[in-house]
DNA sequence: GATGAATGAGGATTCATTCAT
DNA sequence: TATGAATGAATCCTCATTCAT
């Protein structure tokens, strides 16, 4: 094990994937992210033993780095609407302001080379946003149904919101208010 | 006059087209989409030029089914809330009962060979659900914002609530008439 | 025999092959000059049954055209000097003038779809200018070889000469001159 | 420092390529030329990434060749006379004794895949030649033209002459000879 | 004869992955 | 471990020619 390998050189494949899928779709092919990455085409392989793995491993990073960046600051002490109130701007702003990480997960969400298991990770990942908004739905119409039905919702909503943020940006925060009073609404 | 292109060529091509993209993803071959269609690969080309030319014509045909599934039956007469019933059953059962088209929809969606000037298609051919949409929305919390957005929102809500609705079959009803009443509440 | 076939089209066949050529080279799609003609591609194959015939058509058109153009006010009268500049001149100017036409009988001269009959065909055809050269050349020091060196000779420099002509436009009548002393200092 | 590119390989496909492009034209198939280099169909591509540049390439290296080998042995010491002679049988020589190159630079020579900066790294190469041509032909007829034309004189005739000497082999000798005294006729 | 759709064998090039160095 | 050349199946598309209408 003469080196180890290079946690920073792991990380410009992994930023470079980003800007070439956003760029060019899934099918971005591994060397141009390597050379991109200014890193040699094979060396990619030693980092991630196959393109898939990349993918899924992209998919992981960019969510976590979504959950992580809406879970901050968030807290337990204020009211159910403060709360989600905090966690759509963030979610909401965190997209607009990462339209190739946005990009990224758009492409992926409807891969089939992402894995279940990746997917479940991810939802291990965003217990916390999660449980917020079931706990706000368990008492309105959707009360009944899976608690993902509801996090599913507001995720859709948040994606749909943040297309038409990046489109108007003039009007971001109006529509980004707007979509959550209508979020709201529907919840409880 | 030579012989005619076949219609049924077309559609048979289109057809296999669905069904393989569905299976293996947007990099299908035009080939296995040729040969599935029971067509020579070069004769896939005389009916479109290109391979985007046929993603276009798929994204475009396969959502004019859904918009006039959706209209089929849809009446003025009604209240707002009933004709969105309608507007909303049909969208999901469509949905569901088609998992091969939606999930071409769904990769389609995302894909950047779909050109804005097909995507501007699919917005006229959906102008009456849309107009009802907003009708419904003027009044709601977005009344001031760009009707499309009330839209984009019943869509991404009508996409979410069938994937959970095709992921436990039993309970599809219920859970596309609890999803109505957190649109209805939402739009309101 | 319900329709005759058309002299006109098939000119027009030519003349589109010539152009695409010039623009192309030998590699222009039969289907793209019977639409540049004007003529569905179908039809391009009851006038010239192959490709390679349309090749060999056109080889030998052009060139009889440079060949009558040359030949055109040619004289028996002259002396050797002046019938030997009149077909120069003639001939570069014509090769000046048509750069497309020059284009692809510099493509067709290496081709192997041209074949030997035609060649001979031409040779025939030019027997007039060939003669000419060769009865001067006589005396000369290649009078002893095969009359056709000296025509290729000729060929050769006069081709070479339009090169320089048609690059320094300005200068294409002095260049023109000079070439020709070049040649009459050597076949004397 | 992973496995360096073989310069061996390199020379495989350039050999082969000459070999079927004299024997098919430029539309030689680069599978075909790869198979018969011996080196799998996509290794062509890691050395000439486009077929384009292997036929650039292969301009390149062939005229190079051929102007070394007239550069052989030439001398300042010699008289004019003596040096253009030296030049005008290497010439000729080389170019029967190799027909199938001298069959790709007649291609190549009037392809348009033949880029224009390969066309002048190529009149660079051959500076010397051209400037002992030049220097003749200074107070000859062609003096006061670009002294390329009086290189391209040079190099028409020589490619004339040569089509002669190889299809009349026995007579090679006297038609070079005799060819030569044209072109120090010309161009005194 | 005229038309233009049909055909299917190539064609150039790409690419994930392997492996010699 | 690091490198980057090697690989060859797979990809989209072209095209001369045929033939149904």
């Amino acid at each position: 094990m003469a080196r180890p390998k290079s946690e920073e050189r792991r990380q410009s494949i992994v930023d470079s994937a980003i800007r070439l899928i956003a760029r060019e779709g899934l099918g971005a092919a591994t060397a141009a992210i390597a050379k991109e990455a200014g890193v040699p085409n094979g060396s990619l392989f030693t980092y991630f033993p196959t393109k898939a793995d990349l993918l899924n491993a992209l998919y992981l990073e960019v969510k976590r780095e979504l959950i992580s960046s809406v879970e901050d600051g968030l807290s337990d002490a204020g009211g159910e609407r403060e709360q989600l109130l905090h966690l759509w701007t963030r979610w909401t702003r965190w997209e607009a302001a990462n339209p190739e990480k946005r990009q990224v997960l758009a492409q992926l969400a409807v891969s089939d080379e992402v894995l279940g298991s990746t997917r479940e990770a991810v939802l291990a990942a965003a217990h916390r946003p999660v449980s917020l908004v079931h706990q706000i739905a368990r008492h309105g119409v959707l009360g009944d149904q899976d608690p993902a039905l509801a996090g599913a919702m507001v995720e859709a909503l948040a994606r749909t919101t943040t297309d038409f943020m990046s489109r108007d940006p003039e009007h971001a925060e109006q529509i980004c208010l707007a979509a959550f009073e209508f979020l709201w609404k529907a919840l409880r």
